[in-house]
DNA sequence: AATGAATGAGAATTCATTCAT
DNA sequence: TATGAATGAATTCTCATTCAT
């Protein structure tokens, strides 16, 4: 089904390049870093990358199966539960997104700029199989909602994948303009990243329910 | 107030170079592009980019300009206008910024990319001044609207930006990924292009309404 | 007929290099010379010769363009002459080898070398039609002498070229390893060209005559 | 006289290594074959060829020992036979010739390689032992068809080695040309070599039978 | 005895920019 | 004003070899 994610066993030295290229790619982008400036930020040899990983291309692909790979079951553990209203199961989809968004920024930095080219197949394969699954399982979430009669008939789901993923990632790749336009540049970067999860959360669901509810 | 928007009178050479390297930046990122494919695929020669722009990053400051220094005054006169409700001025600046990155889709994907990034200082100041004018031009008609009672009362304008530019912008950067997993490869790209278009303006209109107008 | 083979306008530096990376491929071999010892002895920059050539592999490509290109009507003319015998043009085709070997030491070891491997498709090209055009040519020629009654009927040319070609490239070839087993090492190296150059033609000239002339 | 020619013991796995770098070698040349290449095609590990060979450079060093031990009396042997007529032995060496380079084509295309180059100190010496006795033994064999009256007086030895050498090397590394210059290429493989050696063998001996007893 | 891991050196090539004209 | 030629620096990657185990 998915053939290109593989579950990779790294090593202590291979996730540790791979945590520094993340971080990198992130800041600088793919063709912006260098693999001297990886092996540097490392602390390990340059032909370490080559030697462990191929080729740079190769090690962003490996970035992406490790990163992707690690979360699969979540959202689905989420659609499964009974005892839960379809807007509370949206709830904690966008939870899931936030959370996910703000616990892993460098990598969706990373997915941001990736998505915009389709010249890179080996990484643009996994993102299309990330969004298909995502995006049909919340289309199960919401057909559960109209069943219930708890959302509206006309929802447009792909375009509310958009919003959430895209209202969520822009936030998440503009943080340091939202800071600026909306004078927070003073507040603790930790407090900072609270500010905005809780903000964002409570925007989300406000925005969800509206529109989910919302007569036309 | 912002000194590095100089409305610049371009020639015809360097207009060509700027549209080209728009592509390119677009498809291939800023680093992922050499000033020789620039050059080559604009049919001037590589010493014209140095010689008319004085180096690639400074080319990339001057296609911002150019791109932003264009609109300037639309949301204004939006916002002057004092026959609309404040719920249809509302549609037209989301009419404008779905039309804006429709149009320009290149140099809305460098923006993106340009974005994640802060250490592009040439550039990314630009987009402060950008982003920060606009926020402040729709918190005045948000405003507008609660003191009319069309809106309710506690919306987030800087988070309502972030889900309309995150949302358009995601959409114009993915839409290849929208194409395959909504099954509309076959639909000639610009039948697709309406067809989107048409779709995230009233996706958008009914979300914003719903926010808008939605009581807590 | 041979769209590989164009002749090329090289300029001075062009030619510098071509000649540098000759003497180095034959001595140390293609894959056994780096561009930067060519750039080096050439007293050229490492750069110059990815920016002139495009690559190493297309460097040689283009010295044997140039080396092949120079001579393709010498044998068509001895060929045509029709005041000679057959036998005193064989002697005459006999010299043409033996000169453009000679004179050529260091571009037919590079070919010595190149016709061993199959796999560098861009040389093998320019090789085979270069060996096939000479066969025919010879091939023309003996059937003459047959037709005269010069030469006897059961000449195998493919294998008499073969023995035509390896001994002079055997010979050029391994040149250091015939003076010393001859107890040669003393004369100095233009009188030993001279020399070789005199007993190998006289041999060839020996053998030919005996072989095409010998009644079975 | 010749210390470098030392019959090595080798192991299973040191067999494995030398004739999988035979291989590479002869298609891709010394320099451009890595001792990852052929580690990899033998199957053992990289560190294995330092391991048993000391350096790249000794295991062709070592290929060449295990190659040229092998066959030291054969020569001796024909000349010794009291009984054949010197043309009959002249023959003889022939096959014995056609034979070894036919049986040992890839090393032989090692040698026709490594010969061009002087500069390989380590099987330069080899060679040059290997060529020397061999053309004393043939030089003893002339003289002994001089004496007989078979031969006539004024055969060029060195050269008429270098004819035999040159005929049988270059049609062993050209015979892919050889192939598809006579339109050979659909023969099986098999075939073609019994084809060619059969004729290379009637075609050297009918030449060096003419050379050897045609009055100048 | 054998090997997976590691590496410094060097490979070819591309880069943005400069310079002479 | 415009450009072909040129280049030093940096790019990714491969190399043969060594080392700890």
């Amino acid at each position: 089904m998915c053939p290109q994610i593989i579950f990779m066993d790294f090593n202590d030295k291979q996730l540790k390049i791979i945590e520094t290229a993340e971080e990198l790619f992130a800041e600088m982008g793919f063709s912006g870093t260098s693999v001297r400036d990886i092996a540097d930020k490392a602390g390990v040899n340059v032909a370490m990358i080559s030697y462990y990983f191929g080729s740079k291309e190769k090690l962003l692909e490996a970035l992406f199966s490790f990163r992707v790979s690690a979360s699969t079951q979540i959202l689905e553990s989420i659609l499964k539960d009974t005892q839960k209203t379809p807007l509370e199961k949206v709830n904690m989809v966008i939870d899931y997104y936030v959370d996910r968004f703000n616990s892993n920024q460098c990598f969706h930095k990373i997915m941001v700029r990736e998505q915009v080219a389709s010249h890179r197949i080996g990484t643009s394969d996994i993102i299309h199989h990330y969004k298909k699954r995502n995006q049909d399982l919340v289309k199960q979430l919401v057909h559960e909602g109209q069943k219930t009669g708890d959302f509206n008939k006309h929802v447009d789901v792909p375009l509310l994948m958009t919003t959430l993923i895209g209202t969520v990632s822009h936030l998440v790749t503009t943080q340091h303009y939202y800071r600026v336009i909306n004078n927070l540049e003073d507040m603790p970067e930790e407090q900072f990243q609270k500010h905005i999860k809780k903000k964002l959360s409570n925007h989300l669901k406000f925005v969800f329910k509206a529109t989910l509810t919302h007569e036309a």
